[in-house]
DNA sequence: CAAAAAATGTTGACAATGTCCACATAGAGT
DNA sequence: ACTCTATGTGGACATTGTCAACATTTTTTG
């Protein structure tokens, strides 16, 4: 009955990676409602207890898996960043694009991130680690953007958080459907988004730009 | 056996309010994720399938009391505004104040009544309504900063939209913590929300005001 | 290299929850 | 008084998160 056949299904090798993979599918085709640990398991090809030798919890693998959200976010940032390595006007309205559309293209993982309260110290350590590397790219370019001038000479945290606030205001507003509840047509959340980013912007420069 | 004894504890009276008040209370006190519908029919001292008689279902609670939540909100700011006829630069900046602490206040509430995606068509009626009018409070104070000269001249929505999403931001960032994640200490995120919505507030001005 | 220890996966249980169904009871209208 | 409808009850059921006991594989170690 001892079988020492080393059957090669019954380690799964790489089941945490596998888990975070399948969770990232089904938050985007269930939402995060219909994300369940039993649901992961099953998809993943393992026993439903299996994820609690890799998580301690529920909780545990969302938060997890919102710190994959957070590298995504952070590396779309400073990628966008470097497309415009003179302009810092330019640079900023890319990158409020970028992460707007990031959100918008990925409502579910983009909740997850925002979903619970940040841990400030008790939390995951790997989550507060991505979503600091996040803001850092965003403060970094801000930061250029005072030295060179195309800012305001201001704190930069201030600055910084000014911007994320637009931006994710922005993005949850779009992703809920409040954008354009209003009366607007489809489509024009972008218009929208566009605008009030340069209306931020006209904000922060140090002089009035254009109009 | 057929005790026709009137016993004034069988029907509830009202016991829809009562479980939205039970909600409520309990939404502040152990959080959305403790919010369970059988608890609060415990609460209200009725049965666990009472509620059913009241409400479709568990969500069809909730966008009521995200209703509440909207009404509350528009009041607020209606309040708010009334309270500087004059200038609606100070009538901003209030109004951002008394959003933002409003959320601070509520944080539960505040997240719950953006936590379902937008009822576009098919959700509840009630809470479109509601939401509806705490946006129309906010276009009606933007609309007349644009008449009063306060705001540059552009059409409302994109300008009450960048507000909202200013505020909204601010209080999502503050509510999970992520305003003074970054090196902040304690009770700075009034003064990084202040200076933000300042910033916002010199963008939409027609002139550079101050500095 | 064999034995012990640690990792990893499985099965079986338990309580809690959302939700439905059949039934009981109260109040309203005839 | 009788019926209809609204409202509340009790009892199910499937699903889920989580734990404990056991099995198997891998790793470490004497």
């Amino acid at each position: 009955m001892t079988t020492h056949v080393s059957n090669p299904a019954y380690h799964h090798g790489n089941l945490r990676q596998a888990l975070l993979d399948a969770a990232e599918k089904l938050l985007e085709s269930v939402g995060i409602g219909g994300l369940t640990l039993r649901g992961l398991a099953r998809e993943t090809g393992v026993s439903h207890a299996a994820p609690y030798r890799h998580f301690a919890d529920k909780t545990d693998l969302l938060a997890a898996l919102a710190a994959r959200g957070f590298a995504r976010l952070a590396a779309a940032l400073t990628a966008s960043a470097a497309a415009h390595p003179l302009d810092s006007c330019q640079e900023f309205l890319t990158s409020c694009r970028v992460y707007i559309t990031l959100g918008r293209e990925h409502p579910a993982m983009y909740r997850l991130m925002f979903g619970q309260p940040q841990p400030g110290v008790g939390g995951q350590p790997e989550l507060a680690a991505a979503g600091q590397a996040a803001y850092d790219a965003l403060a970094a370019a801000m930061q250029r953007g005072i030295a060179n001038g195309f800012f305001r000479n201001m704190p930069v945290q201030a600055l910084a958080m000014a911007v994320w606030a637009m931006v994710h205001g922005l993005t949850e507003l779009a992703i809920t459907g409040h954008l354009l509840a209003c009366g607007e047509a489809e489509g024009e959340e972008t218009r929208i988004s566009e605008s009030a980013c340069a209306l931020l912007l006209s904000g922060i420069a140090p002089f009035r730009p254009g109009a």
